[in-house]
RNA sequence: GGGCCCGUAGCUCAGCCAGGUAGAGCAGCGGGCUUUUAACCCGUUGGCCCCGGGUUCAAAUCCCGGCGGGCCCGCCA
């Protein structure tokens, strides 16, 4: 059994003897999130792409299910040195400390505020990276609607609320005045600082003493938040929710999720969801492994890795990993993610094949398997797509002309014989999906082993080095005598030809030069298939007039 | 103080949940491929499975106790 289902099965008994729900209701998962800066891939992991699995399982299984994504927008900013920087100027950045966070300008200023600048290139992709159907809400929004009548409720139950919450603030105890709610200074415009002293029922406003300018005043229990314990246990209940993941910050005993829990059943006397507690996501760069941090803004975002490859793949590596597992992603190794992934896909396949079922499969394969049929988006063709190898065109794309890539490196593949001459749509897709991905990804994340790009010119400091410019110069000469008869084939005859008559050592030392007066360096993409590509106009500057 | 993850071949890891003759990829070595890519094919070397104890006919796997590495929480969120 996949982790997934067993996650999955458990929840339905969650659901069923805990919650009280049946298949008539509606099954209810969250996720939260708060977009305190950059917006990493670390973050789609729990909040994001296992809850969607989950829910897709439960409806698969029958289940009327919704989900939700929470923005923590009421939050106030931190102010950390990172982000402070990113407004470029310290002291404009300073002034914004405390604010809620969708109160924060945009530092870059093509957004209405910090959190819509930070959200698009996540929130714009999670439609990528899942079904799409995800309803995404904001604690601002929140406060406004749906957590109006508990902010009410915190403050009729303070008594117990402060008792409760008490237990986990040892040393920094609620007074007995306390009033459960933090509202938003209208003079200076923080969140964290404005304690509130009396609340107006009748208009539903608090008044309050601002410890960081000293203001007092009043304002609806709209404009400000709850505690961020009460906050999340608030919006189980709102929500109504049944399942919620948690990054590991939040799984410790006696931590933020028991105290949430304490609060929930205790004082809002409600059940909570059932959790879900999930490692982080880190990152690898030059052998260096560092967790993604969103105010650190170290990471790379779901458009990043869009860019260079299938949301599948990432799905796939999210997936397959337990969740208490820590993954980490390297980005020069997506040439290898993919070998995994179709590895596993040729398992799926294999099953289907001859058992027509996942579930004859052995367990370890059986899991391989279900996780490739999870990772998927769209419908799964019935035929095995083919495989091409992520790396070999990672190499076509820096040897074809870039307007029409695709068609560009499907025409070389196919006269390289690396892919079949006759492509089936979704064949054809998969290399086109790839392309342009790795195009990308040989500019941003390759490593310098496998970029390469043409030498515009030959130097003379260059050419005189050579030690086979003869060599060289008569390879030019028989490629040209093969005019109307160009191909890969009869161009490696040729240089095997010309090559006849040196050792093998000499040999490696032609090829060196063969590859430093194209592009400049030792060693580079399969000889004939090159000349091919560049062509005999190519071969006759290159070979003929700047050699002679 | 509390908790989580990891420790298996030179490296990266699978196998542990449901105990039954130690696995893969890379690297190495040998061979092949009329030419190279982090290429392909065939073969092959290599391991007190971190240590100690317990359970068992049988332990990498289950239990207890250590050691080593990484991380989280300790009243901010």
């Amino acid at each position: 059994m996949h982790w997934i289902e067993k996650v999955v099965e458990e929840l339905e008994n969650y659901i069923a003897t805990t919650k009280n729900k049946t298949k008539q209701d509606t099954i209810i998962i969250n996720g939260g999130l708060s977009v305190s800066g950059l917006q990493h891939i670390g973050r789609l992991r729990g909040e994001i792409i296992i809850s969607e699995t989950v829910r897709k399982l439960l409806e698969r299984k029958g289940y009327r299910v919704k989900q939700y994504l929470v923005l923590y927008t009421q939050d106030a900013w931190k102010g950390k040195e990172s982000q402070v920087m990113s407004f470029g100027d310290e002291r404009e950045g300073r002034k914004y400390a405390g604010w809620p966070l969708i109160r924060v300008p945009d530092p870059k200023k093509c957004h209405a505020n910090w959190v819509e600048h930070y959200w698009e290139d996540f929130g714009g992709y999670l439609d990528k990276f899942t079904d799409g159907k995800i309803e995404v809400v904001t604690t601002t929004e929140l406060y406004k609607t749906k957590l109006k009548d508990i902010v009410k409720e915190a403050i009729n139950k303070k008594e117990k609320l402060r008792i409760t919450i008490n237990k986990y603030r040892g040393r920094n105890p609620y007074p007995e005045e306390w009033i459960p709610f933090e509202p938003i200074c209208d003079k200076c415009g923080r969140i964290d600082k404005a304690k509130a002293i009396k609340y107006y029922p009748d208009t539903e406003e608090v008044e309050y003493i601002c410890e960081n300018c000293g203001h007092r005043g009043k304002t609806s229990i709209a404009n400000g938040k709850l505690n961020w314990r009460i906050e999340w246990a608030s919006i189980w209940k709102v929500l109504n929710i049944d399942f919620e993941p948690f990054g590991k910050d939040h799984a410790t005993p006696g931590g933020s999720r028991d105290s949430c829990v304490d609060l929930s059943i205790n004082v809002f006397e409600t059940k909570p969801p059932m959790g879900l507690a999930y490692e982080w996501v880190s990152l690898r760069v030059n052998g260096k492994e560092f967790d993604m941090g969103s105010s650190d803004f170290l990471g790379i975002t779901p458009k990043d890795w869009y860019q260079v490859a299938h949301p599948e793949v990432l799905r796939y590596l999210y997936l397959k990993e337990h969740p208490r597992r820590k993954v980490v992603i390297d980005m020069t190794l997506i040439p290898n993610y993919y070998e995994e992934f179709y590895r596993a896909e040729s398992l799926y396949y294999d099953a289907m094949k001859t058992h027509g079922n996942l579930e004859s499969l052995p367990e370890n394969e059986y899991e391989i398997a279900k996780t490739y049929e999870l990772s998927m988006l769209e419908p799964i063709p019935s035929e095995k797509p083919i495989q091409p190898s992520y790396l070999t065109i990672a190499l076509a794309v820096q040897l074809v002309p870039t307007d029409n890539l695709a068609e560009n490196v499907v025409k070389r593949l196919k006269s390289s014989r690396i892919i079949p001459q006759e492509l089936r749509p979704f064949d054809k897709k998969r290399i086109t999906d790839i392309a342009w991905r790795a195009k990308n990804w040989v500019e941003k994340y390759a490593s310098p082993q496998i970029r390469f790009t043409l030498l515009q010119q030959l130097s003379e400091e260059l050419k005189a080095k050579l030690m086979y410019r003869d060599l060289l110069l008569r390879l030019g000469e028989e490629l040209l005598k093969l005019g109307e008869n160009w191909s890969e084939e009869s161009i490696k005859d040729v240089m095997i030809k010309v090559t006849q008559g040196l050792k093998d050592d000499e040999k490696k030392a032609f090829y060196k030069e063969f590859y430093i007066i194209i592009i400049g360096k030792e060693f580079g993409p399969r000889a004939a298939p090159l000349i091919e590509i560049l062509g005999q106009d190519f071969v006759k500057k290159r070979f003929i007039e700047d050699l002679s």
